[in-house]
DNA sequence: CTGAAAGCGCTTACAG
DNA sequence: CTGAAAGCGCTTACAG
């Protein structure tokens, strides 16, 4: 009568040993020629290799992290999943990250240092090979972490305002610059009285009004009482409300630039309700030319944002840091690109 | 000289062992009393309590998968994050299950059934604690894969269209019958030239479809030729070009059903374009209520869908069938809404 | 109710 | 370049 066969364990998975066996080698070279572990014998890693595909091997992940101490999960941290912007970057990270052989966890921070801080240390615990964080500003606990894991991190979205040596790997683009770029767009389209309006408040965002306050400075137009703040999320309701709020209290404004580009369309909507006519009377901007702006009546200018490329080139770096390789620049500026459309 | 603590092993990390030590007992009992097993004495669970949290003890993952062989991550299908439909069933489904303990892997399939199957396989070999799918279609391999494994799954979205013995546990709503209801309401404001535009194509988008022309049959007002079907992902600018097309070719309409809110989003910008007015004219209903649809001008008409509800209901039936429980109902109709606004 | 022991399926110094 | 052995940190029959 047949015997049961050796080589296979009580839970039916095919293992490594099971490989070793049928290629005639040890174990630890079957973990070397399967993981591509340079200093193996051509001639066994073919045998190795022939054998695992006939037996339709897949290594064991959670064995593989309990020996190595290091799992193939990679966590991004996001603020929100309400905003398209970050489900953007979600999406193209997680599809590179996926063709490197990684598994992406997802954690979602609300925007809050706290619990952003929670999320990294439960994270953190699952040994990730690699992290993603959106943005460079965190609590001092969080950066403490990051600072003292040996787990690779890149930043999105964001840049230093200095490039400095001790600055972390980080992709993504000149908020600063973004935010002048638009509003001197809006001054040589001959605007004079340019309100900037905002929501969440982000780094981000306070970043883009930080590049309007100078470039209005620049040319002795800047009116502090033309800025417009809302720690709210942002989105097309609240956008509408600022608006209404906007033209109420300054109504010789002629134009606005909001940090979102929900916000934008938001106000267009508004202002078709109130028969305020874009941009004749008043020219709107928004930022990050989601998805819809170009729908608008009148269509919306905004500032067009590299958020899918920025995602895929981070886990890229975050790819090469993780196969213990320093990419060519640690600092990738990705640029933006005003569009100029019907609103202003 | 201090001696080096022999309990804390190389790595440094505290574990079981290191809690068993400190509470006196073996670390077969710290493993039952801290996952709260019964069969302990209650005065060892406290004894081991203390103990676990004045070292800080945090129980690895990969160990516990690998010893138990079942990790503590569920698995989400959905077909695409560019659909706000499926970002806030992710949201919800995602924080219902991290409260519970879990970890959440989102697998993207593009509404491709063999890139389903082939997310199913890769999932299944990181051997989740759960499953959560999108719809009840699938390929017969993956039908075959969820049939032979022991993983606990949830459908969202649908139900079954007969309850039956044999359907898998899902949440949802009925799809058609929340189409025959849109149309029901068009035939009550008057419309009688109801035209349906649909995008995607999908099974749960071809269910409204149905219950469209079965409300339509019911009154002898079914007209074929009023199917307008499009295969691409939604979005505003293919309901533009939808309307467009509807109105040209069929200028008789009297309203317009779209499958989706993007695009009735996107017809209501082209209405304005072209200066056709919106209900008077035609009137425009939507699906879903996605975010925006009360900001348009004029608002719209739509479904309300609970995406929410369904991926915060769906999480917590699979957290019960984890746990080895059988939920109340294994088929959970969450209903849906119609919301009257301007467009029709 | 409790503990000793085996085992989950890998990786990785350590010798050779 | 290769292998034997130890170890990663848990869970789970199996005895008692």
């Amino acid at each position: 009568m047949p015997m049961p066969l050796k080589n296979h364990r009580a839970t039916g998975r095919v293992t490594l040993a099971d490989v070793a066996l049928a290629a005639g080698v040890s174990p630890s070279t079957v973990s070397r020629a399967l993981r591509g572990e340079r200093a193996v014998d051509p001639l066994l890693i073919e045998r190795v290799q022939a054998a695992s595909t006939r037996l339709g091997y897949v290594p064991d992940p959670a064995a593989r992290a309990l020996a190595s101490r290091r799992s193939n999960h990679v966590a991004i941290l996001i603020p929100l999943l309400s905003n398209a912007l970050f489900v953007d970057l979600l999406d193209a990270a997680q599809k590179t990250l996926r063709a490197g052989g990684y598994q992406t966890l997802m954690g979602v921070t609300h925007y809050d240092a706290s619990e952003e801080e929670q999320l990294l240390r439960e994270q953190l615990l699952h040994r990730p090979a690699g992290l993603l964080v959106t943005g460079l500003d965190h609590n001092p606990a969080t950066r403490q972490l990051m600072a003292s894991t040996q787990v690779p991190c890149v930043h999105l979205m964001d840049l230093p305002a200095q490039p400095q040596a001790e600055a972390p790997h980080c992709v993504g683009f000149r908020q600063t610059d973004a935010g002048a770029a638009m509003t001197r767009h809006l001054l040589a389209r001959g605007r004079q009285r340019i309100a900037f309006a905002a929501a969440q408040l982000d780094p981000r965002v306070m970043q883009r009004l930080y590049g309007w306050r100078t470039a209005l400075q620049a040319v002795g137009l800047h009116d502090r009482a033309l800025e417009f703040l809302h720690p709210a999320p942002s989105s097309l309701a609240l956008g509408g409300a600022l608006f209404e709020q906007i033209m109420r209290q300054r109504p010789a404004v002629d134009a606005i630039f909001f940090c979102n580009d929900d916000l934008a369309q938001g106000a267009l909507m508004a202002a078709l309700r109130l028969g305020i006519s874009v941009p004749s009377q008043v020219a709107i901007a928004g930022f990050n030319d989601l998805t819809g702006s170009d729908q608008m009546v009148p269509t919306l200018t905004t500032v067009r944002t590299p958020r899918a490329r920025i995602g895929e080139a981070a886990a890229q770096m975050l790819l090469q840091l993780m196969h213990g390789e320093e990419p060519e620049q640690a600092h990738l500026d990705l640029g933006f690109e005003i569009v100029h459309r019907q609103s202003t």
